[in-house]
DNA sequence: TCGTTTCCTGACCGTATGGTCAAGGAGAAG
DNA sequence: CTTCTCCTTGACCATACGGTCAGGAAACGA
């Protein structure tokens, strides 16, 4: 027992307070610049600057560019499984499909940076995170297309390839994150405002329910 | 007139093709490579390399490194543009939407690297392009935009927000070029075979051409 | 207070990169 | 052959980058 729960949790080491932070203020500062520069045109000196620390601190903390990155990138890989939550203990498609697509448009709206990260990563062949194709999301990947089988089986939505529907779902919704420079280029200049977000989400929704005959 | 059409095709100088022949080889290696590591990653060397050219020969036939880069943006732009017309002159969105998205699967098919360099200029901001997307891409969607509404008018399609179903479309038929190595990984390692392009193209159209209520 | 562990950082290093240049080679023109 | 233009390329340079390190500061435990 280590006791002392209440007293702890207020002041649980202000070593351990530094160690969080400071990794807080590192990686959020790398998923921007990684995002932003890509891995390769990404500096530790850029990253540095951005999270106010001096070159060597990061150092300290991750041992290498490319840990650094790594950590990036496992990151918003547990963002979307955590999302993709929303598919299962659904009812039927219009539940399931339709709480995905908000999650996953949500998370294009709040995570946009590390969206990038990914698509940057997978575009260059996935160097880091193979492993994770062939495991987790390979994994996921079958049992939701099992799930949609079902429904297909209990008549709940047309008979439709549902391969090619998760990637439609997935490149739908990650188009907001990864080109959002170029639909806020096409939108006057402006990002979405919430009018016209709420309008995106509901146009995918509909275009892939009615696709799919669920409504 | 300059004459001498198929003589001066068959020997137009030995200095035209030598030139020709280079640049189209640089080019290609040069595709080949930002898509693969992005333009921070990518290196001249490395190019030269794959193109079987000394490294200063290439700055021989272009200046810079940005230079190429804008080449090879400029050129996938270009292909994208050439693909578009097949939504003009349809007569409704069964042919024009199902011709385009034929067209740009097989551009994603046959050019995934351009794809590639695209979504990634995009992504970190568009900075060598962003005219492009200010004058001929607005213009182009605002055009699609206008076609698409007149079929909603003329009741060939259900009323659907038109930018959105854009955006869709060039999400999904952009993914299988961006995110061909994370769909080759999820078919067992193996890239799509003829019989599964056609039907992943079978089934955007299907998915899409039923979500605007077009069959 | 003192010793120990963890954190901080300026200065430094080897390397790789984009780009340059001068000298030479190959086609074209006369 | 001569001359001119275009092409080719090894050697070179300045810079910037990832990463190291030694020495000091701050937090912690006793």
């Amino acid at each position: 027992m280590t006791g002392d729960a209440q007293i702890s949790r207020l002041k649980p080491g202000r070593r351990m307070d530094i160690r969080r932070e400071n990794e807080r203020a590192i990686l959020d500062a790398a998923e921007k610049v990684f995002a932003e520069a890509g891995f390769g045109g990404a500096t530790m000196q850029l990253i540095a600057d951005m999270a106010g620390l001096p070159k060597a601190n990061l150092h300290y903390y991750f041992a290498t560019k490319e840990d650094l990155y790594r950590r990036v990138v496992s990151q918003i890989f547990e963002v979307w499984l955590e999302a993709a939550s929303s598919f299962d203990n659904a009812p039927g498609p219009v539940e399931g499909i339709g709480a995905y697509v908000d999650a996953k448009m949500d998370i294009s709206r709040t995570h946009p940076h590390g969206s990038k990260v990914w698509a940057s990563e997978v575009m260059h062949g996935a160097p880091v995170i193979q492993d994770y194709l062939e495991t987790t999301l390979r994994d996921w990947t079958d049992g939701r297309i099992a799930v949609i089988q079902r429904w297909i089986e209990e008549g709940k939505m047309r008979p439709v390839n549902p391969r090619h529907l998760l990637y439609l779902l997935w490149a739908t919704t990650q188009h907001y994150a990864d080109f959002g420079h170029q639909i806020q280029t096409l939108n006057a200049g402006r990002p979405l405002n919430e009018k016209q977000w709420q309008d995106a989400k509901a146009s995918v929704k509909d275009l892939v329910l009615r696709g799919i005959g669920a409504i």
